[in-house]
DNA sequence: TGGGCTTTGTGAACGTGTGCACGAGTGCCT
DNA sequence: AGGCACTCGTGCACACGTTCACAAAGCCCA
């Protein structure tokens, strides 16, 4: 690799270290030492030229003939996506969804804590959810401050949202991943990721009113094995 | 238009028909009858030409110096995405996530109506969320076929999930929604999305760390209105 | 030591998605 | 009726992402 620069990665592949990331993580704990591009392209769903190439932008961390050693790459993956440390975490609602995020607990286990839960609704303030208290959303920036949080987590209703994001935004908060199905405004440095169920599930929906030339329901193939060829499913 | 033939529609446009629907049909709900792509795409946090463009897969339904009919817009979308009837679904997992799914009304209220719950777990077969009885996961099959459900929604811990997906695919289910933290491996022709909390959260963490070439935490505008320029985020 | 086998890293070709710019319709006003 | 202002639909160029194909580089064994 020529230049030792911080180079900007792709977002596509950014979208995938962490799916690597996960896999390898399976593989050292399962005792695997070393990886080749094949094996973990087959693992991840993808193709091999692709990981070679994402694993590439990292830098030369592989061996000719032999492949990558795994908790080396765990640990230039986890470094280059910024993972070296926890980055706590702030949810805003907490109606049902908030409630289940904060149950979540693979949330903390994976480096990123609930610094704190907040509700703009006073009846639902004090209650305990995932170990955590409900605070009110006017505690948000001092929340933010002292646990140094760098993400919101918005859980509102969609009408909540935008408001919800400018107090994120006002209390310090650079990043937000966004459950509600609204579009945000926000300040251009703001990082914005969207989770829209109805969104997914409506993509879904195109894809089962195309396969309809036939019947609407398809019949399943009872008792046997499932005979048709499989694939990976990609992201 | 020249070819009345089904054409496909690009994937990136199929991912923003469903913002463009939602927006649409808040604007219908205020009265707005009629709608240009600039107006449109201001409202979806996107480029006036890629909304024209999207829009003419649709054909060409747009009128030259007005825009488009919002209501007759809508129908198409809709018509498109084959939301002309509902898209029972069954979820797979009643834990924590599961019953939030289920609790989550907007599903039933977006052409989503809950068909059933099941879980490998006897002691929660029984319970009611959401207004619907979990089941046993055995109870599958039969639930698929008499509800005509063809999108399966897995909610299950990463362990569970390929079996599960397994058991969706053989129980005739040919579209699945997964938030299991887990590659999928099924039959081609089953279509795959995938909802991954901890892969968007690492994201953010990639922007956080990159953005980090001065302090981790960035002190709020305390008190003054927001003063830099503001965009609409992106999808 | 040298040859063969394996697997990486990457240049190049291809495909998909984006955005500009402008011709072509349409409605409105005089 | 004619001209003007507006907005759609789309050809084209460019950017981004994916995949192929192969030289370079390392390991192993005789």
């Amino acid at each position: 690799m020529p230049d030792r620069a911080r180079r900007r990665i792709p977002d596509a592949t950014v979208s995938r270290l962490p799916v690597y990331l996960r896999i390898l993580g399976e593989q050292s704990d399962e005792g695997v030492e070393s990886i080749s591009s094949e094996r973990l392209a087959e693992l991840a769903g993808v193709n091999a030229a692709k990981v070679r190439k994402d694993l590439s932008y990292l830098g030369s961390y592989g061996t000719r003939g032999v492949g990558y050693d795994v908790d080396f790459l765990v640990y230039q993956i986890r470094r280059e996506l910024g993972l070296t440390h926890d980055w706590p975490v702030v949810i805003v609602g907490a109606g049902n969804l908030g409630q289940a995020l904060a149950g979540y607990g693979g949330f903390g286990e994976r480096g990123f804590p609930v610094a704190g839960i907040v509700d703009v609704d006073p009846s639902k303030v004090g209650s305990v959810m995932g170990g955590v208290r409900v605070r009110h959303i006017d505690e948000l920036p001092q929340i933010v401050a002292t646990k140094r949080v760098n993400i919101g987590v918005l859980a509102t209703p969609p009408a909540a949202a935008q408001e919800a994001a400018e107090r994120l935004v006002a209390a310090g908060v650079t990043s937000i991943l966004n459950f509600a199905p609204v579009v945000l405004t926000v300040p251009r440095a703001i990082e914005v990721r969207k989770v829209d169920l109805a969104v997914e599930l409506q993509i879904l929906s195109y894809h089962e009113q195309r396969r309809a030339g036939g019947a609407v329901h398809v019949v399943p193939g009872v008792g046997g094995g499932q005979g048709g060829s499989t694939r990976t499913a990609k992201a």
